[in-house]
DNA sequence: CGCGTTATTATGTCTGCACATAATAAACTG
DNA sequence: CAGTTTATTATGTGCAGACATAATAACGCG
């Protein structure tokens, strides 16, 4: 025999095999936990691990007493891992730069606010920066924060840190929003990220929550060519 | 009192409160499994548990013998879920409509079969279909179907089933990627997608694997306006 | 026969214990 | 004192057993 099934990856790494090679077929049911334990000669925790693991991951559907079935349609979840700016220019071996364009402090428009969920006249500031790549424009950033919620914002150094970075250390949140779309690009962008005049650009939304209230509000406009990738 | 913290969600619920309370500041060391597990009352492996999964969502960060610490900048994770574009169309409450513009068996040009990792000459099945949501174009799909790992698609009714919904029910596969980006609209895409002229639109790429070789490379050109969004 | 009640079953979770593993700190040595 | 070896420590994982929970199947009764 070459090796036993003991640990809850190579029980997973089974299941996985069984399935791809359409032993267990889609929609199919398959052993429950006890017996697969036995069949593997391991503990059903271990088993229990490595299909709870895969359940998550959508390849398998588990019901109570139903038991365990293979997923019909599984639901393709791509994880985007979202970082720092500076640390996904830096992951791609290139030297980050950050220029801050411009920050006021003033009421927010009647759209920014009403997409805060805050009152037109309440406090916010706003920034607008490039981030850059070897000297190279790589995304425009236009923010709003809640003075209400952050007010020491209104005295953090953003001619020397960005937005995200100084808010992720200095500002609690509890879960946020985020929406990838494309534009066209308008004349700032155009400007600032020194793109051709008619070019399409990958824009990120993202909406940033503490409790109730809305922490800050970002859309990060990308230099032509930016794409995000993942595996599934 | 009013609650014991026994199970791991409420472990993790308090380890979360610690965290946006900023009781536990973020780089902060935080106590150990055993620690915690006698404080909380109950057992190591159910601060493990809840441990485990905040760490796995990014919050906190774990090394053996180092101890476990506060994320400093917390990689956002952002999880998509793709469906079949018919569940995604029907989701929104509308009436989800599918027609095959080409099929066409042609030995896929070098630069598709490079990127598919396939012989020049191989066989290979181009579909273009469009994807419609209420009569009005949602989504434009480009697809190369490699032919050497799935014959049976040469036969498979691609005028009443989208190539993805026909796949994904008789093509095994193992993994996969997906890349995100935004292009200017070209010629057919304005015309299948009746956008005006210069039009960014949203574009998803996909490369399906099974094992080590590719079973099919889509481009989804969505229409003008289209977001991906998720909570997070 | 229809319907509410009661088993039955598979997954979900907790416990206490043991040992494995990785990473660091301490001890040692030439 | 640099470099290597050896403890120490916190997390990672496995096991056996127990009970909880949800969902279904079987049963019983009017």
């Amino acid at each position: 025999m070459s090796g036993a099934i003991k640990s809850w990856q190579s029980v997973q790494a089974e299941v996985l095999r069984r399935i791809h090679s359409r032993e267990w077929k889609p929609g199919a049911q398959i052993p429950n936990e006890a017996d697969l334990a036995a069949e593997f000669g391991c503990a059903r925790a271990t088993v229990n691990r490595a299909l709870r693991n895969l359940a998550e991951a959508g390849l398998l559907d588990r019901r109570r007493k139903a038991g365990t079935r293979v997923a019909l349609q599984p639901v393709a979840k791509a994880v985007l891992d979202i970082p720092v700016i500076r640390l996904e220019v830096e992951g791609t071996g290139r030297r980050y730069g950050y220029r801050l364009i411009s920050a006021s402090q003033t009421p927010a428009p009647p759209e920014i606010a009403a997409a805060m969920t805050m009152a037109p006249d309440a406090p916010a500031l706003h920034l607008i920066a490039l981030h850059l790549a070897d000297r190279a424009p790589y995304a425009l950033e236009d923010r709003w924060i809640n003075l209400g919620v952050v007010p020491g914002a209104a005295e953090a150094p953003f001619t020397e840190i960005s937005g995200n970075e100084w808010l992720l250390a200095n500002a609690p949140y509890t879960h946020g929003e985020i929406a990838f779309s494309a534009v066209m690009a308008d004349p700032q962008a155009i400007a600032a990220l020194a793109c051709p005049d008619p070019s399409a650009l990958f824009v990120l939304d993202r909406l940033t929550w503490d409790q109730t209230r809305v922490v800050t509000k970002v859309r990060i406009t990308y230099a032509p060519g930016h794409a995000m990738t993942t595996v599934l």
